[in-house]
DNA sequence: AATAGGGGATGCCGTAACGTGAAGATCGAG
DNA sequence: CTCGATCTTCACGTTACGGCATCCCCTATT
């Protein structure tokens, strides 16, 4: 019979934390003086203890723990559980694994280029309408007047019936002459499905898919789309993503007239995860005695 | 002029998130209604927005992200600590690499066994001092007469000046005929260095030195001491460490009298580290489109 | 006019696993 | 008798928010 603190001398571990578990029902001692309400152990109470304590160390949460030592439990079910927290383990080393590539990938961008952008940023984009045309322009001076016509072509002007005014980019190569693109306005109302309008652009609602996608919002206007693309280019290679359909500009803030260089873009690549299979067994391990 | 609603649509972030972070000074709206309170975002604050998220994704904490983001922070600053942080991160995937290795092993003596017995916990175990005396024994039925007169030799009893009946095991091989032992008992007050006892004994006071323990504690009495050296064994072995010195048996509580089989006793193997360089680039991915 | 709804705001509770006090009771030792 | 050690319970701090309740204001509808 050990009082707390020879205990927890015993045991190597803080009265704190015994009389926690003692409250939290986990392990209790094995009498408490109803007088004075002081918990006294017994040296055999710490084989108990110490399973405890190495089931805290593979990680397992205290609610598991209590699962675990409970004795009604079969063999199947602790293997079950073991499994589990190993998948659990792993999904988390993967998880690492790729924050350290990304954080790799940002410290070679600062030694080469002696700063740093990558402020990509992953998130579901949802199922959404848009409402638009698309065109294979020749050249890429064109395309700002289409923009400039397609916005003029909607109805009701700025206001909140129209989203954002988006582009798709349906071929990859930006660098290639002749861009085939899809200009058109993000909206929710309505399903009408086809509308002529006086310039005679003819704009027909599509759904644009849910998707996965890497985005990233170049610092204010200019010619920073470019930086963009690359940006991105290296951060999905970087992560080991792959690219998944056609990217999209959406003009979070639209210029006010035509040449007006004030706007706010944001480039969406649609990504797809590849699965990494993480083969342990190739680890290397160099064992030195320390 | 989004509102927190719109904003938190286009950014893909909670409104409660973006309140918080407004709270907490990481990110604020750039206006705020003084009559109603209300916040209001620009599209422009977006690449300040997804640079916090992104920096989360890394697994910085928001205060590091507070710092990160200040403009008055050298690159020289932003590379430390992303190098801190990439070494964190490393010690974490070791660490869970551990874990994992433990479960394994944890997982192999359920299917070779059919139970599990793998309690082993690692402890530091303070500097202590202990007086006793050295000793080779022959057989090991004689060292339980000697462990019994070792006991009666201490002057006191059982009572508080002494700590836990300790034996040291000077030799590795336990398999050996002759055992190398020291026995004695721990204390903590006077520092007397020889004492000669009425039973012919002479005992001497010894600096058990700090040690970094594997400790275990066979579930109670019998003959389950051989269990536990093989449990610490197979341990070690999994989690990659190494012995380092003379093991020790601490009687948490002493049989009542000789051939008494109802004592606890705790095994300490000593143990250290093995470093262990974790080689990244020899990762195999398997990539393969979902 | 009364009401229902749809934002917006504030603020409190809960999370996991404890660490770290503070305030008060009890005990033995000098 | 007082000091120190030990015990108790209570309660707050940690991280990065999610969820709920409550209140306010504006608009549309019955």
């Amino acid at each position: 019979m050990y009082s707390i603190g020879e205990f927890s001398r015993i045991a190597q571990v803080s009265k704190r934390l015994l009389r926690y578990y003692d409250e939290i029902g986990l392990f209790q001692p094995i009498k408490v003086d109803s007088a004075s309400g002081h918990r006294y152990y017994s040296a055999s109470q710490l084989p108990a203890l110490n399973r405890i304590l190495a089931l805290k160390e593979l990680g397992l949460s205290l609610d598991r723990i209590r699962r675990f030592i409970k004795d009604d439990i079969s063999l199947e079910e602790i293997q079950g559980m073991l499994l589990m927290k190993k998948a659990e383990l792993e999904q988390e080393v993967l998880d690492e694994l790729k924050r350290i590539r990304t954080i790799e990938s940002r410290l070679k961008q600062i030694k080469d280029r002696g700063t740093y952008v990558r402020d990509v940023v992953v998130k579901q984009v949802p199922q959404q309408k848009l409402i638009g045309i698309r065109k294979v322009l020749p050249t890429a001076e064109s395309g700002d007047n289409f923009f400039w016509s397609v916005i003029n072509a909607l109805p009701g002007g700025n206001n909140s019936t129209y989203g954002a005014m988006t582009i798709v980019l349906h071929e990859d190569g930006i660098s290639s002459d002749r861009a085939d693109v899809e200009m058109g306005r993000l909206f929710h109302k309505t399903d009408c499905a086809h509308l002529s309008t006086d310039n005679g652009l003819t704009l027909a609602t599509r759904l644009l898919p849910e998707a996965t996608m890497a985005t990233f919002i170049p610092p204010t206007s200019s010619c920073a789309k470019l930086l963009g693309y690359s940006a991105i280019g290296e951060w999905v290679e970087a992560n080991h993503y792959a690219f998944a359909g056609p990217a999209r500009l959406v003009f979070l803030e639209l210029p006010e007239h035509p040449g007006d260089e004030d706007f706010v873009i944001e480039i969406q690549f649609p990504i797809c995860q590849q699965t990494v299979d993480l083969d342990l067994r190739s680890l290397n391990y160099t064992n030195s005695s320390k």
